[in-house]
DNA sequence: GACTGATGTAGAACGTGTTACAAGTCTAGA
DNA sequence: TCTAGACTTGTAACACGTTCTACATCAGTC
């Protein structure tokens, strides 16, 4: 963590495969096998273990290109989170949530995902820490994460895979619920709160909210 | 920021000065001059210039005392950040908060340290991220510094100095109010929202909690 | 097939957070 | 005053993120 620096990143070019498509079949495979092993490694060590040449030698790729794949340790982990909250996005297009009110389904929504991390709590060490460490530079993962958030939230609150028209006040009302969300998980990866406060401080921040 | 472990530190005996009070008069002033050269860089260039071979020689004490005082740079940018603080909850028990509603009160508490903050964008950069960063050795400073907030907001909320008894609503509602102002925070920080953001998302979620 | 530029590899090197250590200095108590 | 122990200093060493360099490989073009 030497030098992440506040300053944009000069783009060497196009850069390879920074995106997750685009690139050669080759080289879609390569940034998999890194994004694998970054997981691999913090589910078993959290944020520490997640040493980049080790996630080099684990992806079997060299350092350099671990680099020119993602430009620094929180450009991976984040992409990282940004692949996981994915499938929650895809998940949450192909069917309804379950639940009577916009409550119950945001909550359904958000429990699940806050179990599923909670399952894997050096998992979540290393994203969450990243996430929350990430500068001016990793702007473009982070949108991705808050968006895939924001869709996920926003389809629980109307109970269909259908976006519709969010109103300026649902928007507000998403987004606190994500920073609620988030600063649940921070204080639970750092062990200021158990598995039971961050479901309850949500559950509170939701109802408050949809009242 | 090789290894901020996870793991709770342990503690060689009675730390001389960890904490604010106790030790010598000599131990206390070095502790204030690292706190004070810890300002002063971050203040300059951010998380970044805040090396601890730089505090140390600007602080004129040795790297082994500087970590004898702080064991790492985030415990050390977390304690300039409480110590911060602190200021505020001493201004607030002085005078009552000016504003006709608990609205209008908060809003002014906050946008006044907003607005502060901002003021040093490098030294917010360097505390707001060294706290984001934290991990379970640090519980000790960020909850010194969560009350610090919790006291304010609870003070704004109510008009008064005195606090008063804090129901368990307004209590969850001052958490909801402190995670969304760090958020945001957070999201100004690193260039994903500008000043005005900061202030708009922070009246819609008092807005909205309040109601 | 040979050339060329982008991409990948292996490994050294550098910077900064952190730790370790030997020696000096200060303080409390005999 | 003297001594034991805690504290401080100065400096070296180590770990890991990051950068750099020299060379190999591969894809597309002639």
């Amino acid at each position: 963590m030497t030098s992440v620096s506040t300053e944009p990143r000069e783009t060497d070019g196009p850069t390879p495969a920074t995106a997750p498509t685009g690139g050669s079949a080759a080289q879609r495979e390569r940034r998999r096998r890194i994004l694998d092993a970054t997981i691999t490694l913090a589910a078993e060590g959290g944020f520490d273990a997640v040493q980049m040449r080790a996630v080099a030698e684990q992806a079997e790729v060299a350092l350099g290109t671990l680099y020119r794949y993602f430009p620094s340790k929180i450009h991976l982990l984040v992409s990282a989170l940004a692949r996981e909250f994915t499938k929650d996005v895809d998940r949450s297009a192909i069917r309804a949530t379950p639940g009577d009110t916009a409550h119950e389904r945001i909550m359904y929504v958000l429990n699940r995902r806050t179990r599923a991390l909670q399952k894997q709590p050096k998992l979540t060490e290393a994203l969450v820490r990243a996430f929350m460490f990430a500068d001016q530079s990793v702007t473009g993962e982070i949108h991705e994460v808050g968006t895939s958030l924001t869709t996920v939230i926003s389809r629980a609150m109307h109970g269909t895979p259908d976006h519709g028209e969010v109103t300026e006040e649902e928007a507000a009302i998403i987004r606190i619920i994500s920073d609620v969300w988030l600063s649940a998980l921070i204080s639970w990866v750092t062990g200021r709160m158990d598995a039971e406060d961050v479901e309850k401080s949500i559950d509170v921040a939701v109802r408050l909210l949809l009242r």
